[in-house]
DNA sequence: ACCTAAGCGAGACGGTACGTCTCGTCTTGCG
DNA sequence: CGCAAGACGAGACGTACCGTCTCGCTTAGGT
C-alpha cells in the first residue's frame, strides 16, 4: 500500500503526479476500512495522504468518484466461467463475486458506494453506469451459451445478468455474503431450469 | 399530515407529548421526501416540526431509529397474487412492489434505510430482520403453487422470494423502478421457466 | 487576560455565554499582538479560545466587527483636557492618544482595523462611524473653549477635531508615534493660533 | 491598458521580457481598480496577464513590491500653487491631491499600499520614505511664503506639510475624498490663520 | 393548595467536515 | 535561461449539522 515515503511529495510540473494519486487512493481505502463509510471524509483522506484538499477535488470532483476509483483499483478477477455449462458458469460467477467481496475489503467499499448513491445523484449515476457496464460484461456468459446453442436466442442476456447481480447485491447489503454453495447452486438452478413442474414428457 | 397548528405545542406534564411525536415523524417523512436522505438532518426535522432538538434525541437516540419509525408508519399493502399461476403471481408481486415504491414516498424512505444500514449496525440488523420477514411472507406465493402442484416440492420458496426481492431492491437502489411490464415479465419468465433451450420433445 | 480555565466552557442555555465572548476577545487580542494583522485569522482565534468557529460568527459577523470590539475593550482613558486653555488641551489630547497607542497594544490593533477597512466595506463603514463619533467627542474641547470665549463661534469644532485626529492617524500609520513633545506642541500651536479670538486691538 | 494581444507571449531568451512585465503591471493595476485591495491576488494578476505565477514571483518577491511598482507608474502632477497666497496654495494643494486620488485610480492604489504597510514592514518602510519625501516636497509652499515674508521663519514647513497630508490621508482612508471646497477651505483657514505673520496693529 | 418532577421550545456551545480560494513552491516543455 | 502552464501541500474562508448543555415555561400527580 505504498512505501509511505517520508519526504515531501510536491508538484512534478504542469501535470498530474501519480504518486499523489496513489497516496490519496491508498489513504481513502485505509480510511474506509478503518472507519467505515460513516467516518469517511475527504478531510481525513487528505490528512492521511498528506495531500491538500484541492488536490483531491481537482481529480475526484465528488466523494463518489473517489469511492468508485478506490473500488475499481481493488477489483480482482471475477470468474466468468468457461466451464462449458451456463449453470456452472453462473454458479462460479456468483460464488467468486461474493467470495471476493467477503474476503477482500472491496465488499465494504462497494457497500459505501451503494450507500453514497442513495443520497448523491452523481454517485447514483456513476453507480448506475457501473452496474450497467457490469451487467453487459457478465451477460457474456449468456451470449457464449447462446453461441453454443445452450440458451435460445430470445433470452435477454442483460436480464439474466440483472438477476444474478441483484442476488449478489442484496446479499452484500444485508450481510449475507456467507451463503453456502448449495444455496447459491439452488438459486442459479432456478434461473437455469426454472421452477415449474416439468411436463410429463419433458 | 397534521393540522400544522400555529400555536405553541409545549409540555403536557411529566410524560411524552404525542402531538410532538407525531409532528416530528410527519416532519421527518416530509423532509425525507423533499430533500432525500442526503438532505435529511435532525436539525431540519426539528425546525420543520417546531420541536427542540433534545426532544428528538430524547425519544429517538439515533437517526436510524427515527428512520425506522417513519418507515414503519408507512407500510402499504403489496399484491400477492392469487391468479392461479405462479408466473402471473410473481409478475404482479414485482410490479406492485416496484409501483408502490415508485408512486408513494416509501421507496425513497426505504432507500434511506438501506443507506443508513450500510454504516450503522443497528440499522443493518433491523433491515436484515425486516428483509427476512418479507421473504418469508412473499414465499407464500411459491408454497401456494406447490400446493397446486404447479411447482415441485424440492424448490425452496425462500430462494425464489430472495431472487424476486433482490431484483426489486437492485432496481430501487439504481433508480430503475420504472422498468416496463415486458421486461419484468421476462425476468419472471426466466425464473419460472428457466433459460435453457428446451429439449426437442419437451 | 482570563484565568485560562481548563474545564470545558459549554452552553449556559439559550443565551450568550459571556465567558465565551471574553475568551474569544482575549484570544483575538493575543493573536493580533503575536502575529500581527497579516497572521490574524478567525480560525486561529477559535483555536486559541477553544471555541467553535460558528460561535465567533454568531456574534461577530465579520472580521472587522471582532477587531473593533477588541479595540474598544482596550480603549483607555484619553485625556480631553480641562486645562482652561484650548492649546494645552489639544496638546494633551494628542500626546495622550499617541502615547496610549504606542505604549499599549491598542495602536497595533487600530492599525489592523484601518488596514481591514481599506479592503472590507463593512469595516470601512464601522471605522468611519467610529471616527465620526470620536471627532464629535473630541470636538468637545473646542466647544468648551467657545463657551469660555477663547474660540469664536464660527469655528467648526469637527474640523479642528479632524485635523487633530488626522495628525495622530498618519503618525500611527507611518510609525511615527514617538514624536517628541516639542514637535507636537508646534503642530498644535499652528492650529491654535488660527482659531483664537483676536484681541480687540491685536 | 495594453493591447492585450491574444497570442502567446513566450520567452525572448535568457533575459527579462518587458512585454510580460508591462502586462503584469497593467493587470495588477486593473485588478486593484476593479476588485480593490481585498480582491487583489497574485493568482488573479497572473490570470489576467496570462502570465505564470513564477514569472511574477521572480521579479516582484512580495505583494508590496508589486503594489509599489504599480503606484510609482501612476504618479500624477499635483498642483503646488504659486497663487501668491499661502492659504490659497494650501487649499489648491489639498483639493488637487484629493481630487487626483478620487478621480484617477491612484487613490485606491494608495489605500492598498497603506493597508499593506500595516502588516508588512518592507511596505511600511517604503511608505514612510515616500511620505517623508512628499512632506519635504510640499513644504516648499511654506518656504516660498516665508521667502515672501507671508509666514515667519520660525514656522517649520515640515509640520505644516504634515498637517496637510495627514488631513488628506485620513480622508482617503475613511472614504471622505468628496469633501466640499468650503470644508477644505475652513480646514486650511484654521492652519493658515495660525501661521500668518500678525500685523503689528492687527 | 403547594411542590416536585419531567417534558417541552429554544437556542448557544465546542466540534468537525464541507467545498472553494489563494498562497508560494516546484517542475515541466517550448522558444 | 526565461517563459506560460499548472499541479502541489498548506491552510483559511464562511456554512451546515452534529450531539450536548442549560434555560424558563407548562402541566400533572403526589402530598
Amino acid at each position: 500500500m505504498g512505501k509511505s515515503g517520508e519526504e515531501r511529495r510536491g508538484s512534478i510540473g504542469a501535470r498530474r503526479n501519480p504518486a499523489s494519486a496513489d497516496a490519496i487512493l491508498d489513504a481513502a481505502k485505509a480510511e474506509l476500512i478503518e472507519k467505515g463509510y460513516a467516518g469517511f471524509s475527504i478531510e481525513g483522506v487528505a490528512r492521511r495522504a498528506r495531500a491538500g484538499k484541492p488536490t483531491i477535488y481537482r481529480w475526484w470532483p465528488t466523494k463518489s468518484a473517489l469511492l468508485l476509483d478506490v473500488y475499481q483499483r481493488q477489483k480482482g478477477g471475477i470468474d466468468y466461467g468457461g466451464s462449458g455449462s451456463i449453470e456452472e458458469d453462473m454458479f462460479r460467477f456468483l460464488r467468486s463475486l461474493m467470495g471476493h467481496w467477503r474476503k477482500t475489503s472491496s465488499g465494504s467499499i462497494f457497500r459505501s458506494l451503494v450507500a453514497e448513491a442513495q443520497s448523491n445523484p452523481e454517485a447514483a449515476a456513476a453507480l448506475a453506469d457501473y452496474a450497467a457496464f457490469r451487467r453487459g460484461h457478465s451477460g457474456q456468459m449468456v451470449r457464449d451459451a447462446q453461441a453454443r446453442g445452450e440458451v435460445p436466442a430470445d433470452v435477454d442476456p442483460e436480464i439474466v445478468a440483472d438477476l444474478l447481480s441483484s442476488y449478489a447485491w442484496s446479499h452484500l447489503l444485508t450481510d449475507r455474503l456467507d451463503e453456502d454453495d448449495a444455496t447459491i447452486r439452488r438459486a442459479v438452478h432456478a434461473i437455469a431450469r426454472g421452477i415449474l413442474t416439468k411436463p410429463a414428457a419433458g
